[in-house]
DNA sequence: CTGTCACGATACCGATCGGTACTGTCACCG
DNA sequence: CGGTGACAGTACCGATCGGTATCGTGACAG
């Protein structure tokens, strides 16, 4: 990227990057304009198209960084356990994030519903769940389930219709249910094998 | 397009109804302007503010109106199964909805992204989520299981999530995940009763 | 024929959008 | 010291937004 270039790192670029994420986060990408992001980020909007050629390359860099955060803290938060539990602790972890105050959706799905005509949206969401299926794989394998790649897909599902479910009902009920659920499949596959 | 067509009163308003369902539904929200739907629809902007008040008001009719007919659709497909098979008819009517060519995500779950800030939208949703509830537990009864209500719970995940994945993934497979996923859980349920 | 009514078309309003250009002001470096 | 470059602030651009007002027309009632 252009700052590579530049002997010192700017902190302006971050800047405007993390503000950019809580706000279109918040209230969605065509409801926030460049001129609120630089703003409340405390720059100018000739830095802000210093470091982003445009709005919807602003999105893109926002969405990959994102993705980046969430599958590297999914990573961390379940390196602990072991076994079948190591599956179900993913639920646990997500059912923890859906807590948060403000959660409403995964960034990423609601950014792909935002820019509905951007293929490289699009990639990056494609790309932010196969990450989601290499770590379930992965765990599943640890497990000894007798099919972790079909299995993983099934988890998928219930990972992502539960953010949905817990965004609309305004509660986190969806989140102990996906991992009723899950458990229930996992207990089965692992008994199977 | 003018030509020949006979003013008549309720046709423009569910005319400009089922234009907008449709602009909306491919771009979003925020990317139509009403220009674009009266035009569209064959209307004025005058007949457009005849009927709804307001662009917000409009996305609100549109919703409801879809909820109304998804379920309607729904029931109507549903109806012909008995037993376990009645559930497991609701996620092959769901993979068959997927697979239709333009399909990308729930219009309702879409519009919730599109106007994060309206709660009437919002709760909308919601009533179009207990629906789905409604709709499961019913069946589910019929196939009398242990727990319909909290089956039906999980069943809805898997729907919601299917709906996304296959909108992200741009296949239809993630219906079929579903759909097997739940047939294990409402065999499991089944079994135990 | 005459009034009424729903309608399409058009022009318009203030506000805001993404994006560009310009100015002044710092900090750093020779 | 003067020079350089990143920066914030601001004015500005054309386009488009949601929403309103005006006008002309064709269908129908009396």
């Amino acid at each position: 990227m252009a700052a590579g270039v530049l002997p010192n790192p700017s902190a302006t670029r971050a800047r405007i990057l993390e503000t950019a994420t809580a706000l279109f986060y918040e209230r969605g990408v065509h409801a926030v304009g460049v001129n609120e992001i630089a703003a409340a980020a405390g720059a100018s909007k000739l830095s802000l198209y210093r470091y982003f050629p445009s709005k919807a390359e602003l999105v893109r860099a926002m969405l990959t960084e994102h993705s980046d955060r969430i599958h590297a803290w999914l990573a961390r938060r379940t390196a602990a356990a072991r076994g079948p539990e190591r599956v179900l602790a993913v639920f646990d972890v997500l059912t923890e994030w859906f807590a948060q105050p403000g959660y409403h959706g995964c960034a990423i799905v609601n950014g792909v519903t935002d820019t509905r005509a951007d293929p490289e949206v699009a990639a990056i969401a494609r790309t932010h769940l196969h990450r989601y299926l290499d770590l379930l794989e992965e765990l599943l394998a640890d497990a000894d389930v007798a099919d972790p790649a079909a299995l993983a897909r099934q988890l998928l599902v219930l990972i992502e219709g539960a953010s949905v479910v817990v965004t609309i009902e305004g509660t986190i009920d969806a989140g102990a249910d996906a991992r009723k659920a899950a458990a229930v499949l996992v207990r089965l596959a692992s008994a199977g094998s």
